[in-house]
DNA sequence: ATTATATTTGCAACAAAGTTGCATTTACGA
DNA sequence: TCGTAAATGCAACTTTGTTGCAAATATAAT
């Protein structure tokens, strides 16, 4: 499991409070995270805007990918080896429990092949399924 | 092709200013509407109070669905006949071009049976393309 | 270890998006 | 046409996101 030093190291970034600390935000949590739920993580220590930075670093350096959910709360979440600079694979779908709200990547279920009608050019696909985590389900 | 009238008597909704020409902008619209565009196509003749309220009272009439987008702007297309109080089914993809910013709805584009691991349960499923469209690419 | 410099941060001020309570207005059935 | 419940508009507010700039900090070179 890389930390986040390696991850910071190897993306050349400069090792800041606010990008090692925010990494192991995500490193320590199993679902999504929105910009609010970091600022709290983080005891509110980091300037909104600067999370808002780190954020975007993240993403442009694929650290990170953002996921789109229906209550228009774009949620955050690391992204796996694959991704690098300006080029993100996250070619796996994103699971929303109505029960306890969280968010998580199914890293091992694939996107489905989609057939567009034609004259449409396919570039990126998102698949959000909403219903009821393996958690909740047993409660 | 149903007008604002029928829509709003059939969901035992009173015709008032705002319901009857926030319908009519959608039924005009070909792509999915972000709640300022309404505001504008409304010749910003609605307060945005009212046009928030609307549209709520449209989704929870099952007239309109919201799509979510990545770059977190929620955006409102009318749903298809079969959508009624509390239940929706929306069961087409949607596509977002990046060249127009567009947003539509393929109604023709059935979403494919997804997988999920044990112990999910499934409930709703949102597709997401992004690419460019018919009318972009020609151009 | 010290210093120089480019990067990053925090602040202030702002803009946009969304919400709530309440008084006024309007739709519509009696 | 009148009474009442529903819908609207206004004001005030919260939340979310952005920008410019001065101060602070990370890192590489000395």
């Amino acid at each position: 499991m890389k930390d986040a030093l390696d991850i910071l190291k190897s993306n050349h970034l400069s090792n800041t409070d606010s990008r090692r600390e925010i990494l192991q935000v995500f490193l320590r949590s199993r679902s999504a995270l929105a910009h609010h739920d970091i600022e709290k993580k983080t005891s509110e220590k980091f300037d909104r805007v600067t999370v808002y930075r780190t954020l975007q670093t993240f993403i442009d350096k694929g650290i990170v990918h953002t996921i789109p959910t229906s209550d228009n709360a774009v949620k955050y979440a690391l992204c796996r080896e694959e991704c690098s600079e300006g080029h993100h694979h996250d070619n796996h779908i994103h699971f929303v429990c109505d029960s306890c709200g969280n968010t998580t990547c199914l890293d091992e279920t694939a996107i489905p092949q989609i057939k567009l009608p034609q004259g449409y050019r396919q570039e990126k696909v998102n698949v959000i399924v909403n219903g009821v985590c393996k958690t909740c389900k047993l409660n």
